[in-house]
DNA sequence: TGTACATCAGTGAACGCGCGTTCACTGATGTAC
DNA sequence: TGTACATCAGTGAACGCGCGTTCACTGATGTAC
């Protein structure tokens, strides 16, 4: 990498830097492109340079953090789909570093409009990609009822896992909140809707 | 209802009525409220008093269609859950009308961060209050993970089958289109995550 | 090692655009007597 | 049934605002010879 690049690198990240520091203080709406390009020490052009639009630079990391396909993919080809889900779920939850400022950005997104529909994109790609890798392990089609409730399912447990936890205080490994949660649904089940003429039933009960 | 209140609702179905002509012809973006008012026949500021935002000119008629917890309530209380929740499902389904011109909007909507954000507040109030239904129906406090856990996969069933009909060529009835889905989940059930050291399992399988 | 040129991050200033707000006003509808 | 006043849907015109675009330019870094 040579000096420019280095340099270009390091403009991209302080412009990340103080736009989050901006939109935590003021919140986002309040904060404009000229504040943020002020605040990094660039011209409001720099920053259309790096980020094509406003709500890039709040989700700006926050992206990586939720590659759950990706995660899938990296574990090994002999595990079971439950042993294999679990880790998954667990990777991503242990990717997310400094959690004070993760959840307050997520607050953030999640009281704004367009910040919150691209994360919502973002969502549905990962959900997509999980889907995929699903479909591969489980050898069946990629729209396959099993295939896609299996992914939707753990894309549901993930996000309660991850609303209690930073709601919670943080307290105890993710490890054991993932497991309880895991248990819990072993333990109590769901229930599901029945096709006409069914009786009772619970799943994982 | 005197001649006052007739002529405003006219107004505002009028505002509705030529908004979604617009957005399906030239798309969300692409439209400007000026235009919506000129071809509504009313000034600027007349649209400002019946929508306060342009993405509520968008989802409209959509917010009624999709009021889950509402639907759960009507549901007699001697129904079984699993009953009760197809029922719930199927009525939402139904209550649909005009679907030619609902999934285009719908594609619209997907298509526009910012009504997209909007539509996903609503089914986010929605799931929520669904889920205060099953929490009464099932004795259970609203944060339960058996309360949850049953609330998101109807949630995630009934996305399934809208998806799926809407893309289809809507054939056969919307019931049809939900049992098959319900009968698939059935037979050949999903997978859960497992908690550490368990087996592999299968939900409703 | 030096020179000449190419590349590219960053500048600064101007601008278009549409959303949403504001406000004093008009005239039809509604109501009290 | 008529009159006098109140209410309120709708007007029209002006405006603030911030996002995102554009473009000719500068100067540091990179590269070819």
């Amino acid at each position: 990498m040579g000096l420019r690049e280095k340099k270009a690198a390091r403009t991209r990240e302080q412009i990340l830097e103080v736009a989050a520091e901006l939109f935590l203080s003021q919140g986002y709406d309040e904060t404009t492109m000229e504040q943020i390009a002020e605040a990094a020490e660039v011209a409001p052009s720099t920053l259309y340079r790096y980020f094509p639009s406003k709500d890039l630079l709040i989700l700006g990391r926050l992206t990586e953090s939720i590659q759950l396909g990706a995660a899938l993919r990296r574990r090994p080809e002999g595990e079971t789909l439950p042993q294999a889900l679990r880790e998954t779920l667990l990777a991503v939850l242990e990717s997310i570093q400094d959690e004070q400022r993760f959840s307050a950005l997520r607050h953030i997104i999640d009281t704004s409009p367009v910040p919150r529909a691209r994360l919502w994109d973002i969502m549905l790609q990962s959900r997509a990609d999980l889907e995929k890798e699903l479909a591969r392990r489980m050898d069946r089609p990629e729209d396959d009822v099993m295939v896609v409730m299996t992914g939707r399912t753990a894309l549901t447990i993930f996000e309660l896992v991850a609303e209690k936890w930073w709601a919670g205080d943080h307290a105890g490994s993710r490890a054991d909140a993932l497991d309880e949660a895991l248990r819990a649904i072993e333990t109590s089940g769901f229930v599901l809707p029945g096709p006409r003429g069914t009786q009772l039933r619970s799943a994982a009960g």
